[in-house]
This record gives C-alpha cells, sequence and structure tokens, in this order.
RNA sequence: GGGCUCGUGGUCUAGCGGUCAUGACGGCGCCCUUACAAGGCGCAGGUCACCGGUUCAAAUCCGGUCGAGCCCA
C-alpha cells in the first residue's frame, strides 16, 4: 500500500482549518487558559528553518495542552514595522523615504507586508501549525498601534519617559538613533595610524623611551589610532597609570597634529598599556569607550558627525567630508606633513548597526528616552518569579541587566512605525509637550491635531512629533496586547484577568537583551506583575554542519523544499529531536528517520483497523487478559507517564523517543506479533488481544497527536473515531483527535506482566534463533520447551501466545531444567597443545580422538582423568587441557538446541 | 577578554554517579513472515576530546588543557 504522505497532510490542514480545530473560545470561562505569547515573525516573505523549528515546538505544546483540556491562546500573528520592511520598499522602487510623502510611504510599506503575510500564513499552515488566526495581530495595526501609544502615555504620566539630549548610537545610512541592545560588535580589520603628538616641554629623561621620539619640531610622543578623522574634536590623551612616561607627563599639554590644538595628558587605569603605543586619544566621540571617559572626566561635548555621516565645522579642513572620506584625507596629510610614522592592519570591534551593519556612530540630538536604571532591580525580581526552560538561559539574562549602562532611547527617526503621540511647542527655548489623551489613540500627531491647541507653557504654537518608536517599544507589550489589556473584551467575562500574565512566552536565546528583557520592563512598570509564568528558549538552527545558515554564504536550507521531499511530519520529527535552549544542526537522517517512522505508523494502524473488523471491542475489564496482554498494557502505562512528564518539562525529544519505543518496538515487533495469530480468532482471548490493541493504537494515536498530528489524525479517523463520542456531545463523533483528551494509563491486572515480559522474549530469542539458522520466521518448530522457574503457572496462561508467534506445534511450560539432559556430544582437538607435544603423530592423536564416545570420554574428563587413545602405535594418554568438550542437550532421548532467555532458558526442537 | 552550552562507533545522537554505554543514519549478511522490503532478523564498528582529582564505583561530579558554537564586552 504506498502512502502518499502529502495528500494526507494536506487533508488534515484543510480540515482543521475548516473546523476550526485550535480556535480559541473567548467566552468559555469553564476551561483553563494556556496561553502562548508567540513571537511574531517578521513579515519578510518566508520562513526559515528556525522559525519551522521553534514554532513547531509551540505547536506541539498547543496541541497537548488542549488535549489536557485547556482553553489554548495560540495567536498568528506577524511584527511588521521597521527598517527592513522600509529598507526593501526603498530598494524594490529605487527611491529613498524622503523622496516620496511620509503617508504614502507608509502605505506602501503595508502593502508589501500584506502580500508577505498572506504567503506566510500559508506556510505555517503547510507545517501543520495550529496556530489561531482569529486572534492574532500585526504590529501595525491601528489596534496594535493604538496599544503601544497607551502604554507610552501611562509611562509618560508615570514620569519614566523624558526627552534629551545625549550622545546615542546612531545609524548614519539608517538615519536613526538605535539602543544599545541594537548595536553589535564586529570584528573588522582598520587601519591603526602611529601620529606624532608633539610634547610642550621638552623631558630628556624620556629619550629612548618607547614611543618617544624627536624630529625638527621637538619631541613627541606616539599616539594610536584608527579615527584619524576625529583629531579636531580630539579632548584628551589618557594613559595608564603604571605607565612610567606617564609619571613624567600627567597633567602636562601636548599638541593634537594638523590643528595646532593643545590637550592635556591624563592617566586613565582603564587604558591598555599594551596596545598602540600605550596613549589613548580621548576623541567625541569615537566609541563607547570615549564616552564613558567623556563622563568621566567631564570633557567637553564636541560632536564632529552630522546625522547623515557627514563631518562638521569640528572636523576644520575635513567638514562636509563623508566619515570614511574624511579618514582618508587625515590620513594623506598625515602622512604628507610627517606626522605618521608609521601604521598597520589591526582588528577591532566596531558597532555596527544590527539591521545593515553600517558602523555607528554617537549623534547628540533631543530624543526621547524610558528610565530604566532604576528598574534593573525590579526586572530581576520579575524573572526570578518565572520558570526559564532551560534555567540557564537567565544567566544572560541577569548578565545583560547587570551590564547596562544607558537608558532606553525610544525615538528613531523614521517612518513606518508607531508614532510618538506628543505635539511640541515650536518656540524656541521653551520645551513645552502636549502627549496624547488615551482617548485619542491611535493617533498621529503628523496629520492629528493635538488635544490642546497651544502650548501650555508659552502659548506658543505646537507642531506634530515627526519621531517614530523603536520597534521594541511595539514587540514588548505583546503579553498586554494579547491579553486584551486596554482593548475591548469580545467575551466581556474579565478576559484582561484572565489572560494576564500569559502562560508561556517561547522565544530564542539571541533576542533576550532585547524582546524578553524590554516586555519584562514594560510589563512590571504598567503591570507590576510578570508577563508570564513560564520561558521556553529556544536554540539556533544550524546547517548540517554546524554553521549559522546566511544567503551570502549559501548554506540556507528551505523547509519547504524539506517538505516537499520528506513530509511535514518528516521536519516536526526532526524539531522534536531539537533541545530547547542548544544550538542544532539540520539533520537529514532524522528527516529520514520521521518519514520512516510516519510511514510504519500507519503500516499499524492499518493493521489494526484490519484487526478489529471494523467492530469496537469490549472493555478490556470483562476479558481475559494473557500475560502478553497485560505486559504490553503495563508498558503502555509507562510510556503514557513518560510523555506526559517530558511534555510537562518541554522536553520534546525523551517523549518522541518513548513514543517510537513503544510503536515501533513494543507494539509493532514484539505485542504484534506475538497475538497477531490469536487476534485473528474467535472467543474471549481472541476479543482480549483486539481490545488491547485498540486501547494501545488509540492510546499511541493520541500520544503522537501533538507531535505527528496529520498521521494521528487520519488514523484516528480510519480506526477509532466512529467508536468514540465527543466530550460535550455524546450524539456524535469527535471531529479531530486533537479535541479529545489525552491518554490516562489503562486499567488491567498487573500480576502477569513479568511472564508477559518473558514471554516476549522467549518468542524474540526464538525469532532470532530461526533467523540464524537460515529457517523462515514462520516456519514450524516441533517442540518448544520453556522452562520459567517460578513464572511458570502464570507463562502456561501465554501458550496460545507462544504457539502462534513461534510457530512451535508443542509447547511445554515447566518450572525446572528436570528432563533435560546435558551432556558431551563431541570433543574437540586443541591443536595449540597436541601440536607442540605429539609433533609428527599429532594427525594420529586427532584421528584417534575421534574414535572415541564423546559421552564416555566426557565422564573421564569431568572426573580429572585423561583419555586413553589407541593408534598405530599402541595406546598413550592425553590430558584434559587437550581437548575441548563439546556437549549438547537431550529431552526424552531426542536432541534439542537450548537457548537463553532473561529469567529462564528455553529448548527447542527443528522436527 | 568575560559568560553560557557542547565534545560519546564512519556520521548524528541518548544517558549526566552503579549490570555487557542508548538509538538512529549509513555499511555488510540473511529473510517476500496472512500491516509494512519505505519492512523484519542479525553482524561489524566506541581509549565516552585530553590530563589530573573526588569516590568502593566516573561518560556522568570537581579542577585544568585543547577544540566547537552562541551571547556579551
Amino acid at each position: 500500500m504506498p502512502t502518499d504522505l502529502h495528500a494526507i497532510e494536506e487533508k488534515w490542514q484543510e480540515h482543521w482549518r475548516r473546523e476550526g480545530v485550535g480556535t480559541f473560545d473567548p467566552a468559555d470561562t469553564r476551561r483553563e487558559v494556556y496561553s502562548f505569547d508567540v513571537p511574531p515573525p517578521y513579515a519578510s516573505g518566508a520562513l526559515h528553518c528556525g522559525h519551522a523549528v521553534h514554532y513547531t515546538h509551540q505547536d506541539f505544546m498547543a496541541r497537548y495542552q488542549r488535549m489536557r483540556g485547556k482553553n489554548v491562546f495560540f495567536p498568528l500573528c506577524f511584527d511588521v514595522n521597521g527598517i527592513p520592511i522600509e529598507e526593501r520598499v526603498e530598494r524594490a522602487r529605487g527611491i529613498t523615504r524622503k523622496d516620496i510623502g511620509r503617508q504614502e510611504f507608509i502605505e506602501i510599506c503595508s502593502r508589501f507586508a500584506d502580500d508577505n503575510i498572506v504567503n506566510m500564513t500559508k506556510q505555517f499552515r503547510r507545517l501543520g501549525h495550529s496556530a489561531d488566526d482569529t486572534i492574532g495581530y500585526r504590529t501595525d495595526s491601528r489596534e496594535y498601534r493604538r496599544v503601544t501609544q497607551i502604554s507610552f502615555i501611562e509611562m509618560y504620566k508615570a514620569g519614566h519617559i523624558y526627552k534629551g539630549a545625549f550622545p546615542v548610537n546612531w545609524c548614519p545610512r539608517c538615519m536613526t538613533a538605535m539602543a544599545d541592545a541594537e548595536v553589535e560588535h564586529k570584528a573588522r580589520e582598520t587601519d591603526l595610524n602611529f601620529l606624532k603628538f608633539h610634547l610642550t616641554k621638552e623631558h630628556p629623561e624620556l629619550e629612548g623611551k618607547e614611543n618617544v621620539g624627536r624630529d625638527d619640531k621637538g619631541q613627541y610622543l606616539e599616539i594610536a589610532t584608527t579615527r584619524p578623522e576625529l583629531l579636531g574634536v580630539c579632548q584628551v590623551v589618557a594613559m595608564h597609570p603604571d605607565d612610567e612616561r606617564a609619571r613624567v607627563l600627567e597633567g602636562e599639554e601636548i599638541n593634537v597634529p594638523v590643528f595646532d590644538k593643545k590637550v592635556r595628558i591624563i592617566t586613565d587605569d582603564t587604558v591598555d598599556k599594551d596596545f598602540g603605543s600605550g596613549a589613548l586619544m580621548v576623541c567625541t566621540i569615537g566609541d563607547k569607550e570615549d564616552l564613558n571617559k567623556v563622563f568621566q572626566h567631564k570633557l567637553p561635548m564636541e560632536i564632529a558627525i552630522e546625522g547623515d555621516g557627514t563631518m562638521n565645522a569640528f572636523a576644520g579642513p575635513y567638514a562636509g567630508l563623508q566619515i570614511t572620506e574624511a579618514r582618508e584625507k587625515a590620513k594623506e596629510d598625515l602622512e604628507r606633513l610627517g606626522l605618521r610614522v608609521r601604521h598597520h592592519k589591526t582588528e577591532g570591534n566596531v558597532g555596527s548597526c544590527w539591521r545593515c551593519k553600517t558602523a555607528v556612530e554617537f549623534v547628540q540630538t533631543p530624543q526621547w528616552f524610558l528610565r530604566l536604571l532604576d528598574q534593573k532591580e525590579n526586572v530581576l525580581k520579575t524573572a526570578a518569579e518565572q520558570e526559564w526552560f532551560p534555567e540557564f538561559m537567565k544567566i544572560r539574562l541577569r548578565d545583560w541587566v547587570e551590564s547596562l549602562e544607558w537608558d532606553w532611547v525610544l525615538s528613531r527617526q523614521r517612518y513606518f512605525a508607531t508614532p510618538i503621540p506628543v505635539w511640541e511647542c515650536t518656540t524656541p527655548d521653551c520645551d513645552g509637550v502636549v502627549v496624547a489623551t488615551e482617548e485619542q489613540a491611535y493617533v498621529d500627531p503628523t496629520v492629528d491635531a493635538p488635544p490642546v491647541d497651544k502650548c501650555p507653557e508659552c502659548g506658543g504654537a505646537l507642531a506634530g512629533c515627526e519621531d517614530v518608536f523603536d520597534t521594541w517599544m511595539d514587540s514588548s507589550i505583546s503579553p498586554l496586547y494579547n491579553s486584551y489589556w486596554k482593548r475591548e473584551d469580545p467575551g466581556g467575562r474579565d478576559l484582561h484577568g484572565r489572560l494576564y500574565p500569559m502562560t508561556v512566552r517561547p522565544q530564542s536565546h539571541d533576542i533576550i537583551r532585547t524582546w524578553a528583557f524590554y516586555t519584562i520592563l514594560r510589563c512590571t512598570m504598567l503591570k507590576g506583575k510578570t508577563p508570564w509564568h513560564k520561558v521556553m528558549m529556544g536554540g539556533f538552527i544550524l546547517d548540517p554542519k554546524g554553521h549559522p545558515m546566511h544567503k551570502s554564504v549559501g548554506n540556507v536550507i528551505d523547509p519547504l523544499d524539506v517538505i516537499q521531499e520528506y513530509g511535514a511530519e518528516a521536519l516536526r520529527y526532526y524539531a522534536t529531536t531539537c533541545a530547547l535552549g542548544e544550538d542544532n544542526a539540520v539533520r537529514y537522517q532524522d528527516f529520514v528517520r520521521g518519514k520512516k517512522f510516519a510511514n510504519k505508523f500507519l503500516n499499524i494502524q492499518t493493521f489494526v483497523g484490519k484487526i478489529l473488523g471494523g467492530k469496537r471491542p469490549q472493555p478490556l475489564a470483562e476479558l481475559p487478559l494473557t500475560p502478553s496482554d497485560q505486559w504490553l498494557l503495563a508498558e503502555l502505562a509507562a510510556t503514557i507517564e513518560k510523555v506526559t512528564e517530558s511534555l510537562d518539562r518541554f522536553e520534546y525529544s525523551p517523549a518522541m523517543k518513548a513514543i517510537e519505543s513503544f510503536v515501533w518496538h513494543t507494539l509493532a515487533d514484539n505485542y504484534i506479533e506475538l497475538v497477531k495469530s490469536r487476534a485473528y480468532g474467535d472467543g474471549p482471548d481472541a476479543e482480549a488481544a483486539r481490545s488491547v490493541l485498540y486501547t494501545a493504537g488509540l492510546a499511541a494515536t493520541k500520544l503522537a497527536a501533538p507531535f505527528l498530528p496529520h498521521i494521528a489524525e487520519e488514523s484516528f479517523h480510519e480506526v477509532y473515531a466512529k467508536h468514540e463520542v465527543r466530550d460535550d456531545d455524546e450524539q456524535h463523533i469527535p471531529r479531530s483527535v486533537h479535541l479529545t483528551g489525552w491518554p490516562r494509563a489503562p486499567e488491567y491486572h498487573a500480576e502477569g506482566v513479568a511472564a508477559g515480559r518473558f514471554v516476549k522474549d522467549v518468542v524474540a530469542t526464538v525469532r532470532n534463533w530461526k533467523s540464524d539458522n537460515g529457517m523462515a520466521l514462520n516456519a514450524p518448530l516441533a517442540l518448544l520447551r520453556v522452562v520459567a522457574h517460578d513464572e511458570a503457572p502464570r507463562v502456561e496462561k501465554a501458550i496460545v501466545d507462544l504457539k502462534g508467534a513461534t510457530g512451535a506445534i508443542d509447547v511445554e511450560v515447566v518450572a525446572t531444567t528436570e528432563g533435560l539432559i546435558e551432556s558431551p556430544v563431541a570433543l574437540k582437538p586443541v591443536h595449540s597443545k597436541i601440536g607442540p607435544t605429539f609433533k609428527q603423530q599429532a594427525k594420529e592423536v586427532v584421528a584417534a580422538l575421534a574414535e572415541l564416545d564423546p559421552a564416555e570420554a566426557g565422564e573421564r574428563l569431568a572426573s580429572g582423568k585423561g583419555l586413553i587413545l589407541s593408534t598405530g602405535a599402541g595406546e598413550l594418554e592425553i590430558a584434559g587441557d587437550m581437548v575441548e568438550v563439546v556437549t549438547g542437550y537431550s529431552l526424552a532421548g531426542e536432541e534439542v538446541e537450548v537457548l537463553d532467555v532473561p529469567g529462564g532458558i528455553i529448548a527447542v526442537r527443528k522436527e
């Protein structure tokens, strides 16, 4: 029977959509809620393997919790805001956002996202995901942005927000401010230039010291820098206090080349004595370290770079040039003036924009900030109340929180994001601000009127704020949005109270410092309560060699291609093998195994269906169960327990292994083989086997349902559905296995379990023996004698299975080895002993040995005597170590083969 | 430079104090067995990265070395 997995998968995907399997019921107050604060994938157009695995993990849990009777809130959401879509639109149209009107640009971005969302929704469905599109959001919707704005208004009123002019990270390409969390540090090779800074006073004692020199302009100190274009804003030169040169120079002035400007020499123990020349020029502002020194030493904040990445008047002769042009020009000038002593390449960490990888600069412009440095403890306190899976990932959050030194800059100078709902006074030097009212939100201050006409401070005219929010402002209220905070309650039954805190936040570890941190921060500030009880932290999915997948490397694997070749179930099977918190390489062998297992599973269910013949067997309790039946039920109970425990700990891999081992090995390879012939028959024994098959087959279907939902659904409808009734309506069969209850351990008498396991081992041993002896597995056996010791009375009850499964015509179950006689059947010469002793005579000795009666010889050897051989040269005696006695068994005078089984032995005879 | 995670047969992987170290993929041999050859049975293949320590007992715990990945500076 060829199985078309694709057809099965697509059939049930359509069924689930039509039947609304997975739909959250906001009006249901009876069932407990299990909610997911899902990570909205960015609407870029395609899901990648990381998405495929992470959302599949969520789907496992969602389907499991539904079967546990929970009202599952598992929304289908999309993130839309921000630079990536703006960038794609700009590239696709060959424009910048400034070329067309603000509102038109926003409109184009939004339509671009629409198409991607349609496409990605289809992809989720093809993966077999049960996310609920009746409760999803997209972050550019008016409703979502309304909630973001309200959250801002509340925090503003509570005094957590301020506007100020501080240096902020700035991407000259995206032309916007950004938070520390958005800055990546990448190793980059740059030129390290050693420049002459002439000293204002001569120091003969420094003569000959490292990096100190002299030319026609006098004595100089070499200073290494990668940013010569910033010489104009060099504020100070710093050296380590232990530097012997610093002891002489500290407090003196030194000449900045080209600019003919004098700066002080200071000491600072954070300076690396061994880097460059050991002396550091502090510029405003080359990097974060400069910025720290500016604050620490109260240096002037002269910023030489404009927001568009050009140099300004502070840069003197380089004003008007782009940063990199200015750098080249500065190097040329220094070289020409003989001020650049030498230069070499160095690898340094350059802060870069996480979106476009452009080197980040510091720019000082008025921006909106959220005060968070006073919230560090609160954030960690909230996190302490959460259960993280795995727990160790919390360390990353703690490290990040403890390292924070800056407030969060909220404003971005972009278009396609949530507008900051404020109007500002246009009168110079008046800092009057009018914040929108909650009722006004959603509001776009660049279009809509402020709640009051004039500045409340000075009566001046108001202008709408043109800045938008950092997109993490939107993302970090997802638990509030999801739980209908400040939104109309569709059920009118305190939905917010029932949904907040949410049950679980699934996410990956690369956005702990952003999404997890900001969400905990903001929800703690706004609600004073944790946003969720649990965090499920996914790892990275890497290419088969263990490297990250990148378009530029060409190692990207498209999950849809995997589905095309192996099926969605195979991809989902692979997802079960990916442990939380660990990075996992794509493993093709798992796709192969998943596909094989899906097929095997369907075959087993087909067999069970055939055995049942369309009838539901009598309940187990009314039937005489054999030891084999009891053993199988015990195994089933243990499997249910193991799978349930594992799922409750978000451990998918052990759960799947338990299911696979039970279904494939215990049920198919052992139990079915054991009872196959009985189950085809009539009578209570046969009915018992069928009832066990029904129970185990249905339970296996339910256990597999969260992981392999398509084949579970197929099996359920093919074999079981018509015999089952709905929880809520006994007149009808269940619409889906996913709407039925999680399996409970079956009830049975356990006294035969050990005997059943023994019977299973006996049968497996016989089958192996047949295979070793080149016999067909269904070949008949003349006799099977089972020595079962204490278990004999119970094993006896399984004679029907022993006969059926081994093909033995006669089966005897006995308690002891009585009647089984072990006797020598052959004598094997030990050539390594006989050869050296008898040399030429050896051949004759061996021949004579073959003439002896094994039984008699064995007896002599057992009593410690040697063997007497008669050869052509007369009699001779050989010692016991020259011969090996091969023993055999006989039963009632006929030769039998004896095999070891755990817990006993068996004797078999072919004919 | 710091933090976290991980080094187990050819490849991937389970185990994370206690019988002969789990299983998959691949390889080899045998087998059409009233569900399945996309299957069954079996075989080969491992100094559990390395070095120390704790313990009656270490793949497992501790320390160090080397290597990989991620996060952060």
